[in-house]
DNA sequence: TATAAATATACGAAAAGAGTACAATCACAC
DNA sequence: GTGTGATTGTACTCTTTTCGTATATTTATA
């Protein structure tokens, strides 16, 4: 029924709905915009989702998705060192790829009669447990401590992310890279287990 | 009565719209939402504007007004050179200082019904002259060629800016600023009056 | 304490938005 | 060509939002 293939009218409802939403979040959008500027009709609008928020929810799962493939890619990429990994995640967050607009996620949390916030609440545990499994099973494979708390450790990528963006911090650095770099460094070390830490020298 | 200096409420009413409407437009945003933004009652609001639209024109003015004082304290301060004056009108275009949101715009123009467009129309044609004038003084100063047609100038600072944008022109030069020099360079020698061609090298 | 300024709340009127019905149109297989 | 399903455009009702104002209350200040 629903096509979600690209090209479709599905496809570029979607796409459009995401540039807007993302731009002014979902209040401000409304589903006559969508429909003028895929260029489709209202009607069609409807076949395919039932409502504004309802799409808006399928936005927001595309985009979680998109993240976790990529964020297990880089995890399971067997190339990459253990510092690779770290400093992909990182530019990764940074390059906002992984980000989902403010705006976009204030009009979920701020509208609690739809119940989005409780919604999100729910999508995000699921993802939650999704990453720490990744994180488990690399743990199994040694790349890092047996002690390590994977838990923590994404409240610290978040937490980092934040820190790269710092402007005083970016005044020290060449680049944003080079500070991802050095974060990276400095983060993986902390982490490996001790017969692996020359392993991730580059 | 509308007291217009800084640290009023008026004036707080004046940046949150400015802000606000930079980001959405004028449609998206309500009157409300500015007043809970600014943290100031829906009455005090329509104390000081008639209106939203009104309210729209007075900072589409004063972000007008603002330009033509940058652009007007450029052309006017005697330590530059044309070559400087180019490069920092450029440079004003560059930064943005100068520009208007394009949500904001698009919203003036659209609604036809409110008349924005030939509001903004009006307004433009007296901006125009006050530049022109400006360029006329100038000219008759010598800066420029006799015959050199300021008019044509204006928009081609236009095109210029969004060359200077254009991102295969970047990756030829190490900064923006550097785009900007060379396009400065190109542009000055082109106008200047032959005899002040030598003035011009810095 | 008097006075002006600002707020909070509530309200009716107007406008915008959501969602549906239906006839007209288009695209394409047969 | 004809028929079929998908898509559009228009028009409509119903609901929500937004506007602008009225009124009573609070705050700040001289």
């Amino acid at each position: 029924m629903s096509d979600n293939k690209p090209n479709t009218l599905y496809a570029q409802i979607l796409v459009t709905a995401r540039k807007l939403f993302w731009r002014h979040g979902i209040r401000r959008v409304t589903v006559e915009e969508i429909c003028r500027e895929a260029g489709v009709s209202k009607m069609t609008f409807y076949k395919y989702f039932p409502n504004k928020v309802e799409l808006a929810k399928i936005v927001y799962n595309n985009e979680i998705e998109k993240g976790i493939a990529r964020f297990r890619e880089i995890m399971h990429e067997p190339d990459n060192s253990p510092l690779d990994k770290m400093e992909k995640i990182l530019l990764l967050k940074l390059e906002g790829t992984n980000e989902i607009s403010r705006e976009f996620m204030s009009d979920f949390y701020d509208n609690q009669q739809l119940g989005l916030a409780s919604w999100v609440e729910k999508r995000s545990i699921e993802v939650w447990k999704d990453i720490l499994s990744d994180f488990a099973e690399a743990q199994e494979q040694g790349w890092f401590r047996k002690d390590f708390r994977p838990e923590g450790m994404l409240i610290m990528i978040n937490k980092l992310s934040e820190i790269i963006k710092d402007k005083q911090l970016l005044a020290l650095y060449d680049t944003p890279q080079d500070v991802i770099m050095e974060l990276a460094r400095f983060f993986t070390f902390g982490i490996l287990p001790r017969e692996v830490d020359s392993k991730g020298k580059r």
